[in-house]
DNA sequence: GCAGGATTGTCGGGCTGGACACCGAACACC
DNA sequence: GGTGTTCGGTGTCCAGCCCGACAATCCTGC
């Protein structure tokens, strides 16, 4: 059932619309009502009644007015989350530890809680004790409601259901125990989604997605994975199985790749290849080479060499430009660590790897979520469901 | 300005809830009101009010009850689009013709009008009085009023501000000249897009895609471009540029292609390649070959290259469903001559190249709108925007 | 032939929530 | 101190969905 066909009643446009409140709030700041108002095109008292309703659910707060020199009329005081509004429980899974964390609506996190966990060999029962006991670790702290849990897998799930169908990095996680043993525990919604696409909803949220209708926020280093928002919503695909971005075929006849299909991206654009050509080229300390290493070496072998990284990158960013036209690219991960020579390496070999008329329409932006992208798309999750602003 | 911030009202209500209900007959065919209700389930009432104004606005009419031998009670009378609702004109353009039609909403071709024009080579304003004069035609036969003139390009161009930024088969049509033409000809709105995503919307309206949310609509031949309806919704990316899916690289260091990239998908599997390779095979008659002649020649040779054809499709195909994980592909262009045996070896290819989880979740089907895909693509374009669900 | 059940479509009252016009409050500028 | 501007709040109106009840129509079973 594509359209689900379900109409529009009174009392859905209220949801609706506190909803678009906070979205717009989301994407430009602390907006005072008047200026809410000039931005939807509606009159002030329509907003005035939306946002006392939220102002009394406790999600909103007023600031103090605004004494802005040149300004005449009444200041405005300009309304914004409080620090214990939409309190989320957020998950992600690191090496050798469960991370959680407590989100305000703001981004901001409040407490973190790290639970020890060979999350690559935990059994799934093992990784269900460390979620657990993490989630509460979090909650218990928590100065107020809190929405919901979200946790960021490392693999393919269905959000719709919540199973995870399989996960490399963590393989405790498969199946649809996670999200059961953590809303039994606490009786919360469990929101279930890949990290990737997770990310994307921390971007949205609390990064540099802010207000962009159209982006990809891409993962790259051990794997290559993609959260895409398209027009506005987090694109999931049926079944929740996107974002196979990397293996996507490069080379029709390519190299095999690991997941059994051959000339992926992946196979020429991950730290696994990077590392392969570093020893190739007697680069040294070749095995535990990455961006961040190959820029600081600065040799012109290294430099040759993160050339070719940022060219093999460009390619697959370059199918998502030619394919879906975002506006922005906003990269995780590995080439974070490159920063700013490998980012406009990255985004000039993309330009020559584009169409003319897409070639000024992108641009690449390394992630400002650092650390906590994982963390912030987890509270993102929650975020979006439980402020949905589908109609 | 990518969430446009607009409120909800309880004006809008009604218009988005009239969509939603002749979105819903689109999609399941004709519908009693009883049914409308079971399916958005709300109570009867609430559709009868909504059936009503449209019933009055003279779009949709009731059938004769039904007799279905068994069914109790009172028979119900399904509700379907007049035949003189949603009338839409429509152009599109072949080879050395600008054809227009009148289509309805029920997808019905009501008139066709041809107006013979060398569209490669003519100027814009020779291409501009061709159109208007098939849009004239078209429009005197109308029996009611028409909604608006939609126009299908094969080129890149901006529905948003009906800018045409190029087309390579119909140079003429570049810029902005087309679209305001035809309005102030006939003081109607006129949607102008790319054809490939317009057929997209033909295949939502009244194709395979009716109540599919999400699918592709790829166009093959000469050149390669797709169409994509995400989440029940066309996706025109930023600035409309998107469905370059011809230009993504499959082969990092491929053969120029005429577009100034190399590796571009378009290299190995259009009509050009496949005469390339047939000549190269000696095969009979190999500048005019194309899929259906290659499948009527059913010598070994040519079955060779048909899987290799084939396969080449699959890549790009493989492309999208990694990336997006369609629920269908819908393949327009030169494929649907290769008929049924066409179909299953790019199935078989695509599921061969696509990852396990994604392999049986997508099905490939040949367009059964055939030559009118077009047409009735420009004809989704008004009623898109006509009736358009969106909140 | 006729009662009973089932299903469909319609009518009026109730409720939610935005639109509109107007008011007082706070500040800049003269 | 007066005036203009901007901000936030209040009360009334109205559109449109929800719910309950009712007439119309047809099938089944005796």
């Amino acid at each position: 059932m594509s359209s689900p066909t379900i109409l529009l009643s009174n009392r859905q446009i209220g949801d609706v619309n506190r909803s678009r409140v906070l979205r717009a709030l989301c994407d430009h700041g602390p907006l005072s009502r008047a200026d809410l108002a000039r931005l939807a095109g509606v009159p002030r008292a329509t907003i005035g009644t939306i946002a006392q309703g939220l102002v009394e659910d406790g999600l909103l707060e007023e600031h103090a007015p605004t004494r802005e020199a040149g300004r005449v009329g009444k200041p405005s005081r300009p309304l914004w989350f409080r620090d214990d509004a939409g309190l989320c429980a957020a998950v992600d899974f690191g090496a050798d530890a469960v991370r959680a964390a407590l989100v305000n609506a703001r981004g901001d996190v409040l407490t973190r809680v790290t639970v020890p966990c060979p999350t690559s060999t935990a059994s799934a029962a093992q990784l269900e004790a460390a979620v657990v006991e993490a989630v509460g670790g979090v909650l218990r702290g928590s100065p107020a409601e809190v929405l919901g849990v979200g946790i960021a897998v490392p693999g393919v799930c269905d959000p719709a259901t919540g199973i995870v169908r399989g996960s490399g990095p963590v393989p405790g996680a498969a199946g649809s125990g996670l999200s059961e043993a953590v809303a039994v525990a606490y009786g919360l919604p469990v929101l279930v989604d890949n990290d990737a696409r997770a990310q994307a909803l921390g971007e949205k949220w609390f990064g540099d997605g802010r207000g962009i209708a159209t982006f990809a926020s891409v993962q790259t280093g051990v794997g290559l994975g993609v959260g895409l928002v398209l027009d506005g919503e987090l694109y999931r695909g049926a079944g929740g199985a996107t974002g196979e971005l990397g293996h996507t075929v490069v080379a029709v006849d390519g190299a095999d790749c690991h997941c059994g299909l051959t000339g992926c991206w992946e196979t020429i654009a991950t730290l696994r290849w990077l590392r392969a050509e570093a020893k190739r080229l007697r680069l040294p300390d070749a095995e535990r080479l990455d961006a961040a290493a190959l820029v600081a070496l600065g040799t012109p072998r290294a430099n040759d060499l993160l050339v070719v990284y940022a060219d093999h990158l460009a390619v697959g960013l370059a199918t998502l430009v030619q394919l879906l036209a975002p506006e922005r690219l906003l990269l995780h991960g590995d080439v974070v660590g490159g920063g700013e020579l490998l980012r406009a390496l990255v985004e000039e070999r993309l330009r020559e790897r584009s169409l003319p008329h897409l070639r000024d329409g992108v641009e690449v932006l390394l992630s400002s979520l650092d650390q906590d992208a994982g963390l912030l798309g987890a509270a993102g999750l929650v975020l979006s469901e439980r402020f949905a602003l589908a109609a």
